[in-house]
DNA sequence: CTTTTTGTCTATACACTGTTTAGATTGCGT
DNA sequence: ACGCAATCTAAACAGTGTATAGACAAAAAG
């Protein structure tokens, strides 16, 4: 599948064939699956050319954990329309941890940040941006300002917010979650209900 | 340091020298510099001998966690001696942070389920264990009963208990907590404040 | 329309990794 | 003292990420 097919010299987008072809590993075969060789013989490519796109393995998971990260905020974005207060607040974690269980390879990307580089701008622009609608919820059950903008001065309560929703998530990705239910499968609904149950007790 | 010299073919105690080797690479380097090679040169041994003490090194990482899962129970037993309520849970959760921040390369490790052996009976008791006093805390606070000491059948607001310490832990040891302070250093006695808030957030 | 320049990509090589295999060496129980 | 079992070595294998030098093609310059 998308294994580029080359029919001349030059690639023409390699650039993004590239980051396809490793969203696709890690989607498949996890971040511990994923090798930047494979990612190179997928676009049908040799081992060395995305040295020059990406400069390091670093650089192309980074774009990928960039665009992870935005497809989260898209997800989060809505998720807390037409709530207030503590509703907002449990829908929002319910959907960030639905997000880390339906895109485990992604998340734990996210997550791994030795490698991804942590100082990418675009990368952490993402980040923020994803973290507004939690951000928001904080603001408006709280009393919290709306955060500036940059990502520096975020507020221990926008903090609170976030931590469980992370735990919460890591629990759910590391089979955690699966294995406090009765059947050791992974009932994504009962998961779900477990799930709430939790967030009613965080936020009644 | 703790190169375990050799004075005869035998090694003597390979297996602990080989666990220990380990634990120091992860505390100098972190998890991404262990190698298992750096560990058997350490124990001034081949790099095929670890094989036979531990299957892989899945297995000697494996014990590596389970000491570590050790470790932070020691530290969360007495932390909530005296305490009641949500002042119980914040200390605990307190303890749970500095641990992970303290010794990253270690917390990191345990959350690395594609290097340890998750399914080791060891391990999960080391890990039930572990989780005790949060369990004790989380059922003082919301009249919850003593949990059962099979890890397959936690209460939801245990998991409640659990999310945020393993959030915040998260955060702590990504730098994202440093990075939400004014200072870009990392002051240990400042995070630890800001912890503190966010912990009286979250249970007041 | 040629020529130069610039950006891509290949080929090869290097130092590493975890693990396997067959064999050397030793300590222990009998 | 002898044989057996445990322990470790040596060498090799298939991979990995990356650096270097050169081949190729497309765009820019004349």
């Amino acid at each position: 599948m998308t294994k580029t097919k080359r029919d001349s010299y030059h690639h023409g987008d390699l650039r993004s064939a590239l980051i396809s072809a490793a969203e696709e590993i890690i989607a498949a075969e996890g971040v511990e699956g994923f090798t930047l060789r494979k990612a190179a013989r997928k676009a049908g490519v040799s081992p060395g050319a995305p040295t020059h796109h990406f400069g390091s393995m670093a650089g192309l998971l980074t774009q990928v954990a960039r665009r992870s990260y935005e497809a989260l905020g898209k997800q989060l974005a809505g998720a807390a329309e037409g709530l207030e207060g503590n509703a907002a607040l449990r829908a929002l974690t319910a959907v960030y941890v639905r997000f880390a269980r339906d895109n485990t390879g992604r998340f734990r990307l996210m997550g791994r940040t030795d490698l991804i580089e942590l100082e990418d701008d675009d990368l952490r622009a993402a980040v923020y941006r994803a973290m507004r609608p939690l951000a928001a919820a904080a603001a408006g059950t709280r009393g919290l300002g709306v955060p500036t903008p940059e990502f520096e001065r975020l507020d221990p309560r926008l903090i609170a917010a976030i931590a469980p929703a992370h735990g919460l998530a890591h629990l759910a990705t590391e089979g955690r979650l699966a294995a406090t239910m009765r059947s050791g499968e992974v009932d994504a609904q009962a998961q779900d209900a477990l799930v709430d149950e939790v967030l009613r007790a965080l936020w009644p």
